[in-house]
RNA sequence: GUGGGUAUGGCGCAGUUGGCUAGCGCGCCAGAUUGUGGCUCUGGAGGCCGAGGGUUCGAGUCCCUCUAUCCACC
């Protein structure tokens, strides 16, 4: 259930309460695609950077181990051993960005395995029954993320078989919260807006979703490839026909700008592989701007990655040693740059929710901009 | 000391019967990456081809001398 604490402007500060803790919002979400953050982050590290929720992902963890052996094993939380909140992507985006080979049909998609080739389908009612066997907290539908740019026609079919294979989704959904051996008879679903850049279909599309009653609803088929301009644009005018009583989720945004600018737009949610992605490639966030550890210039720099952190890795090593990791292609180079990635997000959202409490939000947007633009050289 | 081999960007190598603006891999330097393949991609810097002399219209390629280095044998 989601409650509205404080709106400044279109801003909102929240709290979403689930069966294994509330989320205040808005939130990061750190992405730990099989059920593990890469770069050798452990769900005990998550704490101290201060993670609230866990994204994991159903295509991965229904290649491999298995959905059945995560259920056997007592469900996502008791097997990667997290006790917070974890949301599962339905597997959508992934037969689209992963799968070479694909056919979609009415039931759903036909695809082969990224990692033997052997020939999967998953449609919604598979995509529910994995997540329910995952035992997540929240399920998102199975919906099909086209690419940009796609021609209107094949936008309007997409969209529009995105909203039938919603009501599947939720049909199956309830069907499994009923069953008496499902692990996570609470688990919520969260529907998907699509329309890629067309604002009419957006439109049309997030009304019909709105009458579903879901638990949340998504932003998804944004940062593909369109310019900043345009996503901006498609939520200023999506967001206001999501039901505005429920938490509204931008999908894979995104870089510490784009985040600024969403909340602004009325985003709750949000997950991206950016700080630890580019974390594993020694790309780290600060308040001066980006820097990437990789430079020549910081072969003997003796001090923090960002002087004042409180992350683990700046308030024990220093940027000179971390390049050094970093180019010896010793795990704890990436370890060290993840957690001070997502600890960087993470404190960006503490910072934000408590710039909406004290209706502060945009002078702290605008300086935040500012700080996160910069080149990384030191102030 | 004798015989043989090899000398080409930081390292390892290609360079066909002499015709190149001297390439390749790795490394190095920088940049991309948005519901995750730790991958991948894109740029860039860096060589008067061991030194000197010759033959030729033309030499990294052929000849001579020297130097360095490797192997074998004394």
């Amino acid at each position: 259930m989601y409650q509205l604490i404080k709106k400044d402007g279109r801003a909102k500060r929240g709290v979403f309460h689930t069966v294994h803790g509330d989320i205040q919002t808005p939130v990061f979400m750190n992405v730990g695609t099989a059920a593990a953050i890469k770069g050798a982050v452990a769900t005990t590290d998550l704490k101290e950077i201060g993670t609230q929720v866990q994204l994991s992902n159903t295509y991965h963890l229904h290649v491999r181990p298995g959905d059945r052996i995560v259920k056997q094993m007592g469900g996502l939380h008791r097997f990667m051993n997290w006790d917070r909140p974890i949301l599962t992507d339905s597997g959508g985006f992934q037969v689209f960005s992963l799968a070479g080979l694909r056919r979609i049909r009415e039931e759903g998609v036909y695809f082969n395995s990224h990692i033997d080739g052997r020939k999967i389908f998953m449609g919604p009612e598979e995509s529910m029954r994995i997540q329910s066997n995952l035992a997540s907290t929240i399920a998102m539908a199975f919906d099909e993320c086209p690419p940009y740019p796609s021609d209107r026609d094949y936008m309007q079919a997409s969209a529009d078989r995105t909203v039938r294979w919603l009501e599947r989704c939720k049909a199956e959904m309830e069907r499994l919260n009923s069953l008496p051996d499902t692990i996570n008879q609470n688990q919520l679903l969260f529907g998907i807006n699509q329309g890629g850049v067309y604002e009419d279909i957006r439109i049309a599309q997030a009304d019909q979703i709105s009458r579903l009653d879901l638990d949340g609803y998504a932003i998804g088929g944004l940062a593909v490839g369109e310019s900043h301009e345009e996503m901006y644009h498609i939520l200023d005018v999506a967001v206001p026909h999501l039901p505005q009583d429920k938490p509204t989720y931008l999908m894979g945004v995104g870089t510490p700008a784009n985040i600024l600018e969403s909340v602004d737009r009325g985003v709750d949610f949000f997950d991206c592989v950016y700080p630890s992605r580019n974390g594993r490639h020694g790309h780290v966030y600060t308040n001066q701007g980006k820097r990437n550890l990789f430079n020549q210039k910081y072969e003997t720099d003796s001090r923090p990655i960002e002087e004042g952190c409180g992350c683990p890795a700046c308030r024990n090593y220093s940027r000179g040693y971390i390049r050094h990791l970093l180019k010896a292609k010793e795990m704890l180079g990436m370890r060290l740059c993840v957690l001070h990635n997502l600890y960087f997000y993470n404190t960006m959202m503490a910072e934000i929710r408590q710039a909406i409490e004290e209706n502060r939000y945009g002078e702290y947007k605008k300086q935040k901009l500012q700080a996160v633009s910069g080149s990384g050289e030191d102030a």
